[in-house]
DNA sequence: ACATTAATTGTGT
DNA sequence: ACACAATTAATGT
């Protein structure tokens, strides 16, 4: 081991045994001990801040991206250039989608935008059919994430099919509580109005209902969700 | 510390 | 939906 160690550079050596350690935390349990160590040899380990674009619709994907911690915003942008919530990504996560795009080697439907600062590890797509073939726990990944992006826009369908403004606000918030694991939300009116696709005003007025019944907490740019 | 400006939120029509 | 008022945060002096 002491031969091929020193051949490698220490920042190599270092960036490897962070990516294995941050597989452990969120993926061990999924992936077994062979396919954690091909990850660990080709994956990058990469972290962005709020408000990046990881990958814009149109865009050619390259890596496949496997979250360690955050939280990444999925949206689909309809003809009049307004954008539809589509679901979120976060630890333990991938972005399932681009398995499709990748295969085929075609572009993005989607864009994903980093809703709270994001560690991952981006694995080359070249390796992503291997793992396919060789790895049942890759398999088992990719169908289970598959499953549960359908099973949440199923929900968004249903939320925008049969809800009122005012109960899919309420969920959209208490989704956030869940996904932020905190019950202070740091987000404007207008975040929200572009999420549900209405205008800020009428947010600010839903909003403002919510707290005279003792819901929330309103704030400037954050807001406490009390029950 | 104060004034100025920009951003965010509140409300009436 | 629009217009505008009020409030708060950010920035410069």
């Amino acid at each position: 081991m002491s031969v091929f160690a020193k051949s490698k550079s220490s920042k190599m050596v270092k960036e490897k045994s962070l990516i294995r350690k941050k597989l452990n935390n969120c993926f061990s349990k999924i992936f077994e001990e062979d396919l954690l160590d091909e990850i660990v040899e080709v994956g990058i380990f990469k972290t962005y801040p709020k408000g990046d674009m990881l990958i814009d619709i149109g865009d050619e994907m390259t890596h496949i991206p496997l979250i360690t911690k955050g939280l990444v915003k999925i949206n689909r942008e309809d003809q009049h250039e307004e954008e539809i919530l589509l679901y979120f990504l976060e630890q333990g996560d991938t972005c399932a989608i681009s398995f499709v795009n990748c295969i085929h080697k075609s572009q993005s439907m989607f864009r994903a935008v980093i809703e709270s600062d994001t560690e991952c590890i981006m694995v080359p797509v070249n390796k992503i059919e291997d793992w396919l073939i060789n790895f049942s726990s890759w398999r088992a990944f990719i169908i289970n994430s598959y499953h549960n992006r359908l099973v949440e826009m199923v929900e968004v369908i249903k939320s925008l099919a049969f809800l009122k403004l005012d109960d899919r606000l309420y969920n959209y918030l208490a989704e956030h509580v869940k996904l932020m694991h905190n019950k202070k939300l740091a987000i404007t009116h207008q975040e929200i109005a572009e999420d549900l696709h209405t205008s800020r005003v009428v947010i600010s007025r839903l909003l403002k209902i919510l707290e005279k019944k003792g819901k929330i907490k309103l704030g400037r740019k954050r807001l406490k969700i009390i029950s």
